[in-house]
DNA sequence: CAATCTTTGTGCACGCGTTCACAAAGGCAT
DNA sequence: ATGCCTTTGTGAACGCGTGCACAAAGATTG
């Protein structure tokens, strides 16, 4: 390698796939993690196994930011984790605001995660009058009128919602007017938000359901007599659940 | 979709596809709103609309289920209501735990969204002794020597994790050990378990890393002279970024 | 310097998910 | 009953993501 950096960004920064900058974060956690111990270099096979990926698909994630590597050797990690940094934008400091601060808003204030690695919680804003000025997690509390001028002052572009879901749309369209374009969003709601605004949603409720149907269908299928793969709880709910998926009758038939 | 493991020949759940579950909870919900207002019948258009999906893709993924609609007319609200709430399992109950009963543990056994659809807080565990007794949301905390115990007196096969992420691995195998199938992973670890049993996760570091990366995106592209798309706190973080993302020095350099 | 060994980077094929577009089906008015 | 109008259900095309398999590249050893 003659130089170290002479690619174009013609064809790298646009080019990246999302399921790829999904991974990113994977990937930097685990070299992190290396790099605190000490490991110098390491191949895409650890590193795959260390943050639960096929190692093929590691080393095309690692393709779309360029050459990194070094055939026969591995991956640098304190490069690596430069270069993985500086792509999710880790290497400046984002302030957020967390809007809401009932029980999840505090507990999200006081994780330590959250201030770790390039973000930084600017304030904490609710709409009750009584939680203004009251400490969370070493800070006031500000009111939800304030909220455009926190939101300039700091030049805060990303929102964390963790309202009741009937307040969140409401407060998302506050954000997006004062400035923010990035939000993460914990209400139980569907946002609707202009071109340009990216949301991301974390739903407890919708998880559980989809590993609901997983364990049903798991019961389900002990019941079916393919039993004997792991020992389970589900099994003792499978002979308990009488109706299968297929044999009881709707509640309510349509006209 | 995370499971610690490479090898996933799952997926084949009975012919419902994997993306298609995860959008039946969004469904629901909405067709629980349109329930409560007694709204007796909806179209495809108007439901993906609340659901904030594109109204081809609700009507395939509802042709997995059967033929539940009437053409013409649309879909009968609450016998899709049921239907769905069948097909995820949610007419029966399930028992959790959640483990780890810090703030984050904490708040959610306080998420009323909990226990309103089928699921149903059984136990709280933590490995702290001084926890152990305490009431937090109406229900005394155990400790975790009792965990297979309360797993198999409860019939738990869904299992919560918030714990610090040097302990989630630990918890996780203990818990499948103990029968639990499904994990609800908090904590900021990779886990590994054995093939049949499914586990999601929800980073809220990895999710804010995501939205840092198109935010980046964006402000790149403002500074590019792209100006004028959306009035912006992310213009006033372009123009202070003096580095853009092709413009400084790697803090370390490959061998 | 040449041979060997390790590991990257990627061409290729495959499968899943999304979207379009439309025929079939049912309701409703005349 | 007949024709019109609305909306479903789905065939087909397309694009994205994944994983295999291998050639190229560099390190290393004798």
């Amino acid at each position: 390698m003659a130089t170290g950096r002479n690619h174009r960004p013609a064809t790298r920064s646009r080019g990246i796939p999302e399921a790829t900058v999904a991974r990113l974060p994977l990937y930097l956690r685990a070299l992190t993690a290396l790099s605190e111990r000490s490991v110098p270099t390491v191949s895409s096979e650890e590193l795959a196994a260390a943050a639960g990926v096929n190692s093929a698909k590691l080393r095309k994630d690692f393709s779309y930011l360029g050459s990194y590597g070094t055939r026969g050797v591995g991956y640098d990690v304190e490069y690596l984790v430069y270069q993985i940094s500086r792509e999710l934008g880790l290497t400046q400091d984002w302030p957020v605001v967390i809007v809401g601060i009932g029980n999840l808003g505090a507990a999200l204030a006081n994780y330590g995660g959250f201030a770790s690695r390039g973000f930084r919680v600017a304030a904490l804003i609710d709409a009750d009058p009584s939680m203004t000025g009251k400490q969370v997690a070493g800070m006031g509390v500000s009111h939800v009128d304030d909220l455009e001028e926190i939101i300039q002052v700091n030049g805060v572009s990303i929102g964390v919602i963790t309202t009741p879901g009937g307040a969140a749309q409401q407060v998302c369209d506050r954000l997006v007017a004062a400035g923010v374009t990035s939000i993460l969003n914990f209400a139980p709601t569907v946002l609707t938000v202009p071109e340009g605004v990216d949301v991301r949603k974390v739903d407890l409720s919708i998880e559980l359901q989809i590993l609901a149907f997983h364990e049903q269908r798991k019961a389900a299928d002990e019941l079916a007599g393919n039993g004997a793969r792991v020992p389970t709880a589900a099994r003792r709910r499978a002979a308990r659940a009488d109706e299968g998926p297929e044999g009881d009758i709707p509640a309510v038939m349509p006209a």
